[in-house]
RNA sequence: GGGCGCUUAGCUCAGCUGGUUCAGAGCGUCUGCCUUACAAGCAGAGGGUCGGGGGUUCGAAUCCCUCAGCGCCCACCA
């Protein structure tokens, strides 16, 4: 074979054999007889690209699903895109505007072309980077959450659960976001600490007797110059006066109970209204007086209601004043101005009014949409909902009681409050790219009536009967809302396999539930638990057994990466600078399950270099020339037998690691089992001398080890895993390391290694003194231990330590460097290099070492309590550790002697 | 305001139901080596009174209490 370069060099092979598994369908995945794995794509947002989170989340499950390959598993993963109806109608608007289109300027029709469009255009290049990480999807079942099963299935979804009365349509406060003027989830409100403004603000009494405070010394009157008396009112919203109905303060506070009863005058705006009482005011809180404006707030809005307030929305959709927020002199201005434009303006109109009585700095929370970071607007209006409750009670339970496995654990804690405390699910977005709402109106005579069918000739045909009327096509009116992108999402575990269209269908009854879910604990509200509500709704079952959370990819000091910052590394730039398997592997060294991870380039560095590392081993290996005549050298018997229980040791801790979701530690496994063990020790115990033919029996042996141990590392490294597999011996067209199988664990023989391990100490101690010592390797040297030992490997620790002679039983010599195995006294004879002393100053320290340690367990052992009540096993241990040390301080004191003498 | 979690070597972390696999790993650091698989490497070495305090126990990184700091999630203080 040719010559192989000293460096390994990913580019070249990576696409090479991505084609091959791709053209050979080696990711295909039809139901058969052999066990289902099956693992849904969190599918990202159509437009989107690659960030550092897909690659973490994508590694996982692409090691998740190539191991269940291995183990001889139908391994299916299902990859796809989701429409995500905010994010992309937000980008579609900003594409239009730069070019002077309007969204109002459109027909629904004309904006969807463009929508879909642009879906066209960036859609489905987040796939095609999958496939560079090596991403190993069924793509002939790529879907889209808009495509026709997908749409219909959600169509269908909404229909019966309108028909089950799970779904209904209400006045509601919700979130509403003035930027893309559509209600928001709970979910997506993204509350932060801002800088802001407290405004206190005067409200006159009306009709004012001016007649002087009754009631108690504690009460807070304020007085004009005139007079006249006034509450304050402290508001961070002073734009909302408009729309005020009612002021309200705490029934028990003092200072406020001379407002009991009376009337006040609205700022600026003249109307006067009534002061409530409610204990929901806190008495500590500005002044004790709240301004209620029950269209704009959400506990306003409640306070309404109990109170039977007026509700006046003063703002259009896009949160700009309406004709209601601007039918007074003071206020006509305003009509049409921004909200916080109006802010600026009242509050100099107010000052100028002397109705400000002061302002000051705050800090408060402020609502934010997630996806525009417009500040929320809470707002009235009609909207859609899911009854949660059912779906609460249906979906607690298993994954209490581990039926669906979270990993890390403790998100139990945090679905079981969220189910608790759960709200009803606005369903309703108004918003055009998405899924419409499935609603027709159609009026009889004055009343509205609504008509829920899966299409508007259906939805004709149940409006005439239900109505009795000859209504026509143009009678009825579709909602012009669409779905919350997650009504999509919550079904993707059973629409990926049409099983809400064709229930029971052979591949859902194959493939479903899934095995396992990897995604990001952001998204536990929004989407697992969902998936979980709509698996047990709509699949009989759970939609998946393991949720795996991963973290979030931060930069080096711990921040998260954003674009602003700039501190995200372009995940395609680095898979061409360090390869996809040393990406992957710096990713998964780091990345315990639900552990944040610290990126730094510092890991994938270590990814590639263990990338070169294998293709070193590989190059030593495949350049060693076979004498079949020639007999196993015995050091390379010992090696054999040794690694061969090292590699079972290490497989056993592999599978008990991915067991339990530990993807770091099996890999750290792996790296170590190969760096450590396989090339540092393994390699050069068997390694011939240079130029010399290696045996027969060896050779077969470390390629079969090879071989395990790429197979180990395939899920993690897929490419070189796969380029070194194909060159290790004649492989098929078609074959391919993806489906060699992982030799069955045995029992590792303990004692090999125990012996293996005490031969190394042997080594690394002859080692120290060479180093130490600064003699060369090529030197020999002779090794003699004091007393009886028995010598396990031999002929390893000869070769490695590069010993002429090994002599047990021989009597302390001073004249050499001494380092202790156990209690065992090694010596290497240096004759006159000996420097006496340092070495007695050496000796001096291990004494007083050990003396102190002696008298620690000695103390122990003579507390009686100890001995009587610790376990005997451990009272035998503590009783060797002092056998251990008396021997190892004669030792001593007989060197030191000797070396004096 | 409520809940969850974290604090162990310079960095990132592992240490399950208390006792030789209890003070660990990887990376970094230091020393010596361009030894024909690999300097993206080899060999060797150093490094922590396990956040502070208290308690339980014969024995605590591990269990309990408390304080401090940090992080995340939830929540209607304008």
């Amino acid at each position: 074979m040719k010559e192989l370069a000293p460096k390994y060099n990913p580019a070249e092979v990576e696409d090479k054999w991505y084609e091959y598994w791709d053209k050979n369908g080696m990711f295909r995945s039809v139901p058969d007889k052999r066990p289902a794995y099956t693992i849904v794509i969190p599918p990202p947002n159509v437009t989107g690209i690659l960030h550092m989170g897909h690659m973490l989340n994508n590694t996982i499950q692409d090691i998740l699903v190539r191991r269940a390959r291995q183990q001889g598993k139908n391994a299916l993963w299902v990859p796809g895109t989701d429409h995500a109806s905010i994010s992309t109608e937000t980008k579609v608007i900003q594409k239009l505007a730069k070019e002077g289109i309007k969204k109002t300027d459109l027909t629904r029709e004309q904006f969807l072309e463009h929508a879909w469009e642009w879906t066209r255009k960036h859609g489905g290049i987040i796939l095609q980077q999958l496939r560079k990480l090596g991403a190993s999807c069924d793509w002939s079942r790529t879907a889209f959450t808009m495509d026709e099963v997908r749409s219909e299935s959600v169509i269908k979804v909404f229909c019966d659960l309108y028909d089950k009365g799970l779904i209904y349509r209400g006045l509601r406060m919700v979130n509403w976001d003035p930027e893309n003027r559509t209600a928001i989830s709970d979910d997506e409100v993204i509350y932060s600490d801002e800088h802001s403004k407290l405004y206190y603000l005067k409200y006159y009494v009306a009709d004012d007797d001016m007649t002087g405070e009754t009631g108690s010394e504690e009460e807070v009157v304020h007085r004009d110059a005139d007079g006249r008396r006034y509450a304050v009112v402290a508001t961070t919203r002073p734009e909302t006066i408009m729309g005020d109905t009612a002021m309200c303060i705490n029934p028990k506070d003092p200072k406020n109970q001379w407002l009991k009863g009376k009337k006040v005058i609205v700022p600026l705006v003249g109307r006067v209204i009534p002061v409530i009482e409610d204990r929901y005011v806190e008495v500590d809180f500005g002044t004790g007086c709240l301004k209620v404006t029950p269209a704009h707030d959400k506990n306003d809005y409640m306070l309404g209601k109990t109170h039977n307030l007026e509700t006046i929305d003063i703002f259009n959709e896009d949160a700009t004043v309406n004709e209601a927020g601007a039918d007074t002199e003071n206020t006509r201005k305003f009509l049409g101005m921004d909200r916080f434009a109006v802010r600026e303006e009242i509050v100099k109109d107010l000052s100028a009014a002397g109705l400000m009585e002061k302002i000051e700095d705050y800090e408060n929370k402020v609502g934010r949409s997630e996806r525009t970071k417009a500040a929320i607007e809470p707002r009235l209006s009609l909207q859609w909902f899911i009854s949660m409750k059912h779906f609460a009670e249906i979906s607690l339970g298993p994954v209490m009681d581990d039926y669906i496995k979270f990993v890390p654990e403790k998100y139990k804690t945090t679905y079981r409050i969220w189910l608790e405390g759960i709200q009803d699910w606005c369903i309703s977005r108004q918003l055009w790219w998405g899924h419409r709402i499935p609603a027709y109106y159609y009026n009889v005579g004055e009343e509205q009536r609504i008509v829920v069918a899966p299409s508007a000739e259906q939805a004709l045909e149940k409006a005439r009967k239900e109505s009795g009327l000859d209504l026509k096509a143009e009678d009825l009116r579709q909602d012009p809302d669409a779905l919350d992108t997650w009504f999509s999402s919550w079904l993707w575990p059973i629409s990926l396999f049409d099983g809400i269209r064709n229930p029971g269908n052979e591949e859902m009854k194959y493939y479903y539930p899934t095995a396992t879910l990897v995604t990001g604990p952001d998204i536990i509200f929004f989407w697992v638990a969902r998936m979980i509500m709509a698996g047990y709704e709509y699949a009989g079952d759970k939609p998946f057994s393991n949720v795996y959370f991963t973290g979030i990819v931060r930069d080096s000091i711990g921040r998260k990466m954003s674009k602003m910052l700039g501190n995200s590394p372009d995940p395609l730039e680095l898979i061409a600078q360090y390869g996809a398997d040393g990406v992957r592997m710096g990713l998964m060294l780091a990345a315990p399950a639900g552990n944040d991870i610290m990126y730094d380039d510092k890991l994938v560095e270590q990814g590639r270099n263990f990338c070169n590392k294998i293709w070193n081993a590989f190059r030593l290996v495949k350049g060693w020339e076979v004498d079949p005549s020639l007999a196993q050298p015995q050091a390379a018997k010992e090696a054999v037998e040794w690694f061969g229980a090292k590699l079972n040791q290490t497989m056993a801790e592999v599978e008990d690691s991915f067991g339990k979701f530990r993807l770091n530690e099996a890999l750290m496994a792996v790296y170590k089992l190969f760096w450590d063990e396989f090339s540092s020790w393994y390699l050069e115990m068997v390694k011939p001398a240079y130029q010399q033919p290696v045996d027969k029996a060896t050779y077969d042996a470390t390629l079969a080890y090879f071989d395990t141990l790429l197979r180990l590392l395939h899920p993690f490294m897929p490419f070189i895993t796969e380029e070194l597999w194909q060159h290790l011996a004649q492989r098929a067209e078609g074959e391919s390391i993806m489906y060699a199988p992982l030799p069955e664990i045995t029992q590792a023989d303990a004692k090999a290694i125990a012996d293996m391990e005490l031969a190394k100490e042997i080594i690394t101690g002859v080692r120290g003194v060479r180093a130490q010592k600064n003699l060369p390797q090529k030197d020999a040297l002779t090794l003699n231990i004091v007393g009886s030992f028995a010598v396990p490997n031999e002929s390893v620790i000869v070769k490695l330590a590069n010993l002429s002679a090994l002599n047990v039983g021989a009597e302390k010599d001073p004249a050499a460097a001494t380092f202790m195995v156990g209690t065992t006294e090694m010596q290497v004879p240096l004759a006159d290099q000996i420097d006496v002393a340092a070495e007695l100053e050496k000796l001096a320290k291990d004494l007083a070492y050990l003396e102190g340690f002696k008298k620690s367990v000695e103390k122990k052992l003579s507390n009686e309590r100890f001995v009587n009540n610790a376990p005997a096993a451990v009272v035998e241990t503590e009783r060797k550790k002092l056998a251990d040390a008396n021997s190892k301080i004669a030792n001593i004191q007989a060197t030191i002697a000797a070396l004096k003498g």
